[in-house]
DNA sequence: ATTTTGAGAAACCAAATGGTTGCATATATA
DNA sequence: TATATATGCAACCATTTGGTTTCTCAAAAT
């Protein structure tokens, strides 16, 4: 079971669940509400989201409330750092170019 | 076919081509030679980073060279944009819970 | 002119995914 | 105590995914 941020937020129901719980703890009914999909979908999706710990639980009574663990959100921040110099344009297309052509006539 | 950015990220061969690309323009069997898995294999991931446009072709006889689209990289940090605040601590874990406790006593 | 090479497309396949329904269990409520 | 509610889990199913092999086609190289 590989499950990594990654593959937890390519599912746009997942996303949606992720915006939800950001700004307020809820229980999987009150997420299904949200959605057409069965309470019991919605609970898979949660587990996924659990699994790779970008959701944490908390139990009261019968109820469990799930919110957005942020710091997990960090992992994709973090491995978009290493492109974020390229789209502010301080590598572009044609340099790019240029390194290939340099790198190929060895 | 849904062929949004998030899905195309989401696995990790694909996360490697996309770091390839990034900052030499490569074909696919220069691609292919840093996997396991045959040219076509890599050749169907390429399918898919096209498609979404993370990557884009440039012809040259007969070879095809792929550059990383980094400005598509930006849609994946403008998501990321709303959370940010949230993993920086202005608003935390204990925030959430009384807001949630707040809006449920109505 | 013939052969080799680079690449995409098609057909196929096992495994994973996202959904469903039905069930078990624990906690509230009447 | 009996019933209703909240939740997770298992079994099942259709579709998607990621890989393979085979094929075709165009461009280089011989």
């Amino acid at each position: 079971m590989r499950r990594d941020v990654f593959q937890a937020i390519a599912d746009p129901t997942r996303r949606a669940i992720i915006a939800l719980v950001a700004f307020q703890a809820l229980t999987p009914n009150a997420i299904a509400e949200h959605f057409d999909s069965s309470r019991q979908a919605v609970s898979k999706h949660l587990r996924i989201l659990t699994e790779c710990q970008l959701v944490e639980q908390e139990q009261s009574g019968r109820e469990i409330y799930y919110t957005l663990n942020a710091k997990k959100m960090k992992e994709i921040d973090k491995w978009l750092d290493q492109f974020r110099q390229l789209w502010e344009n301080r590598f572009n297309q044609l340099d790019k170019v240029l390194y290939t052509l340099k790198t190929q006539k060895k």
